[in-house]
DNA sequence: TTATTTAGTTTGTGCCACGTACTAATTTAG
DNA sequence: CTAAATTAGTACGTGGCACAAACTAAATAA
């Protein structure tokens, strides 16, 4: 429940900051709107955006997917079969569990995922430079520590178990709840 | 397309710091996850959220709503209706206009957006909690300066044309693109 | 007045998310 | 080693959400 969080406004004189509230609910908004117009150039919806992008470093099962994206299991079914339906993720079926599906991203979806996060991050460079560079960077590692320090608060998760090795099995932020 | 919209973590050392795409997809992903959870307990939706949001301080026309919410007309007509099924919104005929529809907030819409946004204040002072007082004013008044440079930059929205009277005409941010 | 624009709804399509019910494989008990 | 319980995944039905196209009624422009 934002206090305004859509385009609303306070009565509030000219300069004044919005409350810590209103402004991560509308910075939240800010973000996803931007997150979803790249993602529509490709007819991707936020959810299969997610999607993709767990999987570039990741070969889960429907199972772990669903925690990843926390989603009930017959959610994942779904969006699985409309991203495998494009040609952008490929069901394998596991040797180890022979009950358990893994889904990797096929190589149409592994460059369709990586020409979209190059040009969300150009966006976010574009819309970060509106503040001085001083600004940017204090944005930057306050919204670094505040995730970190959450995913620390609730388990340990964040870099947790994650040494060096490769795709970490650690489940941080955002997934959040 | 974040760069890593949800539960990923690049190969990073332990105390690394989250790009900045990485860190405010995440940080995007965690605030709706909060907005939504406290949503779901009166069994709303985020748009349905936002439009109850935005009616706080408004009584708008469909029209106005659609351009309000950013989506299509034929959108709103439904949200409306399932918002007016469950008494939540009122829509009056414009006497002004005998074509248009206003939409208002019933008392039981008001009440029910009044609780909600008080618990994700609430939910929010408490995430900020991880970070010292310092750092969260810092981070608020950051972020600030952020939404209302994007609303300077792409029109003259934010505070614009918004004195001191009542709710204003103005829409700023996070209805962003 | 006639033509055009504007406000809103209706209809049809598709995605998304859920809960329930089901099959098949695995694990645990006895 | 079977029998029971658990786990992985899918199928199905329901509902919310979003869009585009087609349509009605009112307002505005010509």
């Amino acid at each position: 429940m934002a206090a305004r969080p859509s385009g609303t406004s306070p009565p509030p004189a000219a300069h004044q900051a919005l409350s810590p509230a209103d402004g991560l609910a509308q910075l939240s908004f800010l973000i996803h709107s931007i997150l979803e117009r790249r993602a529509r150039e490709h007819d991707l919806s936020i959810i299969q955006t997610r999607l993709l992008g767990v999987l570039r470093d990741r070969t889960p099962t429907m199972n772990e997917l669903a925690r990843l994206l926390d989603l009930d299991k017959s959610s994942v079914t779904g969006l699985v079969d409309r991203a495998q339906r494009r040609g952008l993720v490929a069901r394998v079926p596991s040797t180890a569990d022979r009950r358990a599906v893994l889904v990797s991203l096929t190589g149409a979806g592994r460059s369709l995922v990586s020409g979209g996060a190059a040009r969300f991050e150009a966006d976010i460079s574009q819309l970060l430079e509106l503040l001085p560079p001083s600004d940017r960077d204090a944005l930057s590692g306050l919204i670094s520590r505040l995730l970190v320090a959450h995913a620390a608060d609730r388990g340990i998760d964040l870099f947790a178990t994650i040494g060096t090795d490769g795709p970490g099995t650690g489940s941080p932020a955002a997934t959040s709840h």
